[in-house]
RNA sequence: GGCCCCAUCGUCUAGUGGCCUAGGACACUACCCUCUCAAGGUAGAGACACGGGUUCGAAUCCCGUUGGGGCUGCCA
């Protein structure tokens, strides 16, 4: 795939017009995981370009942002192309490498400085800092160097000339005109004094080559679109062939930022925001990428649920939203519960495979049993809003040793008067009973009424004792698929402990570190 | 500080001058269903930031104020 991005060069732009192809690019930089943000940005170009194929040609590429060598990684951009794809955002073509393609902004940059559109600067960050101090000036870059007229050099950068005068309009389809002073714009770094170029100049350089008719990217972009408009134009205008000066700048279209609880932009920092965070903790792609849709655009007619295919039909870029939203994890968690529900059996087991194991799981590979774990699905499916929630619910069915959560017994067992009366009788019928659910069922039905009590106060101190908890899938089923044996066991090891004056602590964890 | 962006329930949004007594969803509350928990059902509480215009009429258009955010690197 490298190879492709050297000679990266499409049709004629003549037949593009003629074509009206539409191409967008994600760009992302390989310095974290993808997180969920540049995932809606990913999805949004997709969406656009998807379209377009329908009613003609459209293509998204994704470009790997990798110029700074001293950030990148090579799982990162591993771990954010897996991201994509697990999302299933699918590009058209690449991936290609920035990093292979140094030649090309180097040739560019020569051309700007012979051009005089361009200077080296010497300046150290010290010296610009100290005299804007002195000179009580904003902070940016002073020109010092403008006509200094100085070479090429270890230590220098290469600076963009920018116009003093005039304005730049940036027409951004969600946002309408911004309009920006030139003279506000300091005269920006392009080159770094190692040769490799700054951001702007191998993003906007990228752009042109690769013919992207339509930038959409986050907000915080914004204030660097007049950079990349003046330096369109000098690219243009000046260096290239008469055919490509004729082509217009892309349409620009800045996304509200994802902003977390705080309305801060969500930050890798201080937020959970990586895809692949969500993804081990149980969420599943489609909800995701419906939830992420649905962050700065909706499809109106109180329309929520959204596969690929119908976000493709419906969506408008021009209808995004400009406020910035705030990324709801409980939405999210809906939404996949959602969508859990809605799978079919087999799929449900399929993408729960990872919780049904070490480590994820809380018992050990031998105790899982294929057999009852295909009863238990059902039960499970419609309870959990993430897979994350399979084990803690699952557990009794195949743990021997049933991790006993205190509150539970101390308030359902200990602590409740009637308690022991219940689990004897229970064991009484249940050790010779019809192994049957509506046996099990109607069993303790007899047994509330022999006591004097509803059911649904009965069923808590064996529902503890068999599974630990106070809640989780129906008692009934669930004593009828673990069996006769255990749930016997079980009612009469809770009887001992009522005698003995049991008392548990924290769940036992030991189990685990054996492993 | 400078430049720029933004502003409908707590949150995500519908709304593009009359259909708005502002709709839906998440979260929240109550009730129903019910062997627990979910799911589901019903009901409830909850918003056009503020002030001026424009207009017969404004959540929708304009201006200002306030508030929030982004950018301001030899990061992207």
């Amino acid at each position: 795939m490298h190879a492709l991005s050297k000679q990266f060069r499409l049709s004629r732009i003549a037949d593009l017009v003629e074509a009206k192809i539409l191409r967008t690019r994600f760009a992302p930089s390989p310095t974290g995981y993808l997180h969920v943000g540049g995932a809606r940005t990913a999805l949004y170009n997709y969406l656009v370009t998807q379209k377009a194929k329908k009613d003609g040609l459209g293509e998204f590429i994704l470009r790997i942002e990798d110029t700074d060598e001293e950030r990148n990684r090579d799982e990162w951009t591993k771990g954010i192309i897996e991201s994509l794809k697990w999302l299933g955002i699918d590009w058209d073509l690449g991936p290609f490498f920035q990093s292979q393609r140094l030649d090309l902004y180097k040739e560019s940059a020569d051309r700007l400085f012979q051009n005089e559109l361009s200077y080296w600067c010497d300046c150290t960050r010290e010296e610009i800092d100290r005299r804007n101090k002195e000179n009580s000036r904003p902070p940016g870059y002073d020109r010092f160097c403008r006509d200094r007229g100085l070479d090429q050099a270890p230590g220098r950068v290469l600076r963009f000339m920018v116009p003093s005068e005039g304005k730049t309009t940036v027409n951004d389809v969600i946002r309408g005109e911004v309009v920006v002073e030139n003279r506000v714009i300091e005269d920006f770094a392009i080159m770094k004094a190692n040769n490799a170029p700054l951001f702007v100049l191998a993003n906007t350089i990228d752009d042109i080559d690769m013919e992207i008719t339509h930038v959409i990217r986050g907000e915080e972009h914004l204030p660097n679109t007049p950079k990349v408009i003046l330096l369109w134009q000098a690219l243009h205008g000046k260096l290239d062939s008469a055919a490509d000066s004729q082509r217009a700048l892309p349409t620009f279209a800045h996304l509200p930022l994802l902003v977390n609880e705080q309305r801060q932009k969500l930050s890798k920092r201080r937020d959970k925001v990586a895809v692949e965070d969500y993804r081990d903790q149980g969420i599943l792609p489609e909800a995701m990428v419906n939830y992420l849709a649905l962050l700065g655009w909706g499809p109106g007619n109180d329309r929520e649920f959204l596969n690929l295919q119908e976000m493709i039909e419906l969506f408008d870029l021009t209808k995004v939203n400009l406020a910035p939203a705030f990324f709801d994890e409980k939405k999210l968690a809906h939404f996949n519960g959602t969508y859990i529900r809605d799978l079919d059996i087999d799929r449900f087991t399929l993408e729960a495979r990872p919780w049904l194991s070490y480590p994820k799981a809380t018992w050990a590979e031998s105790d899982f049993d294929l057999t009852i774990w295909s009863q238990v699905a059902p039960l499970i499916k419609e309870r959990v809003a993430t897979f994350s929630e399979i084990p803690p619910m699952a557990g009794f069915f195949f743990l021997n040793d049933v991790p006993m959560d205190p509150d539970a017994w101390n308030k359902a067992v200990a602590g409740n008067e009637f308690s022991l009366d219940v689990l004897e009788r229970s064991l009484e019928y249940y050790q010779k009973c019809e192994w049957d659910t509506q046996v099990l069922h109607l069993g303790l039905s007899n047994i509330a009424d022999t006591i004097g009590k509803k059911l649904g106060k009965i069923q808590a101190p064996l529902r503890v004792a068999i599974t630990g908890r106070t809640v989780g899938p129906p008692l009934f089923e669930s004593m009828c698929i673990l069996g006769r044996g255990k749930v016997v066991n079980r009612i009469g090891l809770a009887i001992e402990r009522v005698k003995t004056g049991y008392s548990p602590t924290e769940p036992n964890q030991s189990k685990e570190l054996e492993n």
